[in-house]
DNA sequence: CAATTCTACTGTAACGTTACAGATTTTAAT
DNA sequence: ATTAAAATCTGTAACGTTACAGTAGAATTG
């Protein structure tokens, strides 16, 4: 041990202040450098010296300085999570940063939120924090078969996971919610009820799990022998037409008897449209639909629902995106969930 | 006009590095210093420098890099959004996001999110973000009369907003909404439906807004003559005990004709209990709640509600800390916002 | 024992910014 | 014409970190 440690020296001047390598330095007796690799537990720094220079650090309470880090290194421990604005009813965006947040617990990681509108140019997000270097990995969502984020984000080698697939050959981190067995499902379980005529609330169709949606929609009506009544709003549709859209259909002579509906928030729309229109459901016409909070059969215990859990799917993302980083290869980083049937 | 302007020299070179300002120093022949004062309008820099020097900016896209601001001068440009992960249910912590992001936008402010459990030791995410200096600015949630948060924030002067009032003396920037006139207008409207034995699911009794809605409920009822049924349960109960209790007092011989709900999301485990318990709505009982997202209707239209504005609430906090930080007094930034009945 | 290789540690420079203390030129005042 | 005062502009240093290129001494080799 060397014999320039200083003890006690000039407590009152350091103590108040935010300790630094440099105040370690000093306590050790240590060369700055030498705190630097022994805390990151570099091979040329002697046993007993890292664990001197450790206690001192947890002693002082240090946390290395960000922006530092970040100026030297470009590291910004910054995940950047991009949330569209507009779909946000039920709070599923903050079960996802929640489960974002779970993860990045205890790592150095942080997670700005940025949002933005859909109807605005969805690139703008992703470009900003690509030019500004502002995080090291992102997370989107609403992705499209041949994203052009998902593009830009693979051309300029940033990190990053989405939720939902795309379907144009690049592979890359995702989750996503199994939708087309999902709906192939909910097929299944109406008919299982007698249902024949069933109607689908889908996603907006540039939407990748809107195929998803479909196949599995329609591979179910032709397994179990059901037929298609067509509706033309979506999940995206504002929650007050998607109810006067299903009033509306209940009431026509073309009524379906059965309806898979692709998002929690909008069976809330669906379940009082159908009221509006008189009919009830479990008698006249039944619903399933996926939810992400499990508060629909409060509603009317009648509704048929798969759990969708989007905290999961938060945590799912920020270990992608994390292992992403540290430089595992997207291939290993893909999971997919399956939709849970409420007994 | 001095000579030593680059023009055109070593584009391949500098272009598709992100520009900073040595590059404008160098491609307008000036100074670095200059370049940097000539950029925040500083006094001492000709007006012709100036408009030379953002024309240049603005044609290289020039974004000053955030880790050598914050390195340099202690700002970080982030506002710390703490949130409990635990009473979220319907969104509404999204809402909060997307109102302080709608203010932060066009700003130089980010938001982080800094989720904990309010089981936990709830100074944990303060006493990080004052420790590392990681935020210029601090929104809290879950406000008791006397917030040892507030304190600490106040003490070391770190720029903060509330959503929801203390009690103890201490001049904050705040918003609020009214829960004593909720509950006072709640009151009022059941008695005005004949309503006249009525139950309060209140907030947990630690909150701040637990005694506005108590005031705000017994005045109602002193002044339109009613009385109390107690309830044990809280909004903070998981929604399932909500609905068993209310379900249970529904079946007692003690059940109330009236209810007054402190928080949307609990409504509806309100409604499921007084539905299980065979009573109606309208008819044996009445039920006035707040409400986030307007849905309530949907289930039962015979919910009266009055609308709180999260994202409004949002926007409200970011703009009382944003201008705390440019050294607004707090008295200036506090506000109030009303409930809006359904009609 | 001299030469070589390890082991353990260190100083310098740089990331991009801004505060500060000048420096230079121009204009105004005597 | 000389001095004083503005008006503009600039270099240096520092914020805290890490990559890099060392150095000094101990241990190993032939």
């Amino acid at each position: 041990m060397k014999n320039k440690a200083n003890f006690g020296a000039t407590v009152t001047e350091a103590s108040r202040e935010r300790p630094t390598l440099k105040t370690i330095a000093f306590m050790t007796g240590l060369g700055i450098t030498t705190v630097s690799r022994a805390l990151k537990d570099a091979p040329d720094i002697g046993a007993e010296t890292k664990e001197r220079v450790r206690m001192v650090a947890s002693q002082l309470g240090y946390q290395p300085n960000r922006a530092g880090v970040r100026l030297r290194t470009g590291k910004t421990n910054v995940i950047a999570l991009v949330l569209s604005i507009d779909e946000e009813i039920m709070g599923f965006s903050s079960q996802l940063v929640f489960g974002i947040s779970e993860v990045l617990t205890g790592t150095p990681y942080h997670i700005v939120v940025t949002p933005h509108s859909h109807s605005k140019d969805p690139m703008l997000p992703v470009r900003y924090i690509l030019e500004t270097g502002s995080a090291d990995g992102v997370i989107i969502s609403r992705i499209e078969p041949d994203d052009p984020r998902v593009r830009l984000l693979s051309e300029r080698n940033m990190p990053f996971a989405t939720h939902g697939r795309t379907d144009a050959g690049l592979t890359h981190p995702f989750h996503d919610f199994d939708n087309e067995a999902f709906a192939h499902q909910a097929v299944e379980k109406l008919v299982a009820l007698g249902r024949k005529r069933i109607a689908l609330l889908q996603p907006p169709s540039k939407l990748t799990y809107y195929t998803h949606t479909r196949i599995g929609f329609q591979t179910g009506l032709h397994d179990y022998g059901a037929e298609e009544v067509p509706l033309r709003v979506t999940i995206d549709t504002p929650l007050d037409e998607i109810r006067n859209a299903i009033e509306a259909l209940m009431r026509s002579n073309n009524a379906p008897d059965g309806i898979v509906c692709s998002a929690g928030s909008a069976a809330i729309a669906v379940n009082a449209g159908i009221e509006a229109a008189g009919k009830r459901l479990g008698v006249d016409i039944d619903m399933a639909t996926k939810e992400s909070t499990p508060i629909l059969n409060w509603i009317r215990p009648e509704i048929i629902t798969a759990r969708e859990d989007f905290r999961h799917a938060g945590r799912e993302m920020a270990k992608a995106v994390i292992a992403r980083i540290d430089g595992v290869e997207p291939e290993l980083l893909q999971s997919i969930s399956q939709p849970v049937w409420k007994a």
